[in-house]
DNA sequence: ACGGGCCGATGACATTTGTCACCGCCGACC
DNA sequence: GGTCGGCGGTGACAAATGTCATCGGCCCGT
């Protein structure tokens, strides 16, 4: 038998990642190599354990899991990248392949499931939760052009017009045209129900 | 010795609620006598096998944790109830105390803190986050009255006043009045910055 | 009995936003 | 070389929103 499978796991929810680095070690072909709270710890302890998978939750401090995976991509190319995440919304498992991912799961699934999948994923394989696929299919990439999707999501936290313009550095008049067409590719009456939608399918 | 305690536990998430199990079995004075994925489910359990303490999650499909909790206190008044979220807003501590939650804390506990914790609420102690509990006293109490909360709840989407005012049967008017009152008590530019205000502090 | 607060509404007004047409500049693609 | 799309901008107009004053009704506390 080869070496067990080395495992680094991202997650800032303490005990989330303690029970998880429990469950996996009761797996007698994986090895929990490496624990982390952050996105930044995540890549400083991959750089330091070269973990053959590593499995990274969506949503952390500092950076995200997806920004993780881009990362690990150039620094630890033989390291296979795994997302976990809690609600899954279809623009990330997109751009989460784009980035080279080789898994990805909502945390609804089993923990023998989770094991098998990393087996999995450590053998060059693939997986993605069928939910999910299915969800991404279905919602397609995004209408917006890069611009757009800026100032949409400078309009997120409810800023004005001219607050936008500011930070974005562009006319008032300008912002309020992509605003405008944004929400209109998006069948939305507003910019606020815009960034809602656009939110929901991951595109913002 | 006494009995074990008796335990339910509530999260919609497999991964999660599984690897808790598997954590708490290792206490060997800890028993999970029942496990559920939702809100209507956990009570459906609870009724069902008469835990000792409830592990509620605060997000679940169905009834939230907190709803659950207040059912919980009536149905079954011995049982003793906790809240573990992950991500932790003010104002759900506050209500969670109005319903007779006895411990609350963020997904960042460690597990042996947990079992703890589960061991204080079952003797009748109390458990708070201490820095769940510093954010909800700064935060206070919300200071919009309970029709401007309504409303702004139906702002939330991005709707306009005219659905707003249709949705809640009052007068565009007066719609609008609540708005700006709620946006004024909130130190918020517009309704929709106002709804973001009012989410970071659990007001919503 | 009175004041104060919340509720619901109206009217008026200023400001912000949404929408449209149209402009020039670029870079990519055929 | 021409066309098309994205980018950035202007100007104008209509619609939605924010703000304020003011009203009446109601309930609660003193």
């Amino acid at each position: 038998m080869t070496d067990r499978v080395r495992v680094l796991l991202a997650d800032d929810e303490h005990l989330i990642r303690g029970a998880l680095a429990a469950l996996l070690a009761l797996e007698d072909d994986l090895a929990v190599v490496a624990e982390a709270a952050s996105g930044p710890e995540a890549l400083a302890m991959a750089a330091a354990h070269r973990p053959d998978v590593a499995v990274l939750d969506l949503q952390m401090p500092g950076l995200d899991g997806l920004e993780v995976a881009a990362e690990l991509r150039h620094r630890l190319p033989e390291c296979r990248v795994m997302i976990v995440t809690g609600h899954g919304r279809p623009g990330y498992l997109k751009r989460a392949l784009e980035v080279g991912v080789r898994g990805f799961l909502p945390k609804t699934v089993s923990a023998s499931d989770l094991a098998g999948i990393i087996r999995t994923v450590r053998a060059g394989g693939r997986y993605v939760d069928p939910e999910l696929a299915a969800e991404a299919i279905s919602a397609g990439d995004s209408p917006l052009t890069p611009r757009e999707t800026d100032v949409l999501e400078l309009a997120a936290d409810g800023s004005s017009v001219a607050e936008i313009a500011e930070r974005a550095a562009l006319s008032p008049g300008t912002v309020r045209n992509y605003l405008s067409s944004a929400a209109g590719k998006l069948g939305a009456e507003n910019r606020h129900a815009a960034v809602r939608i656009a939110r929901e399918h991951g595109w913002l």
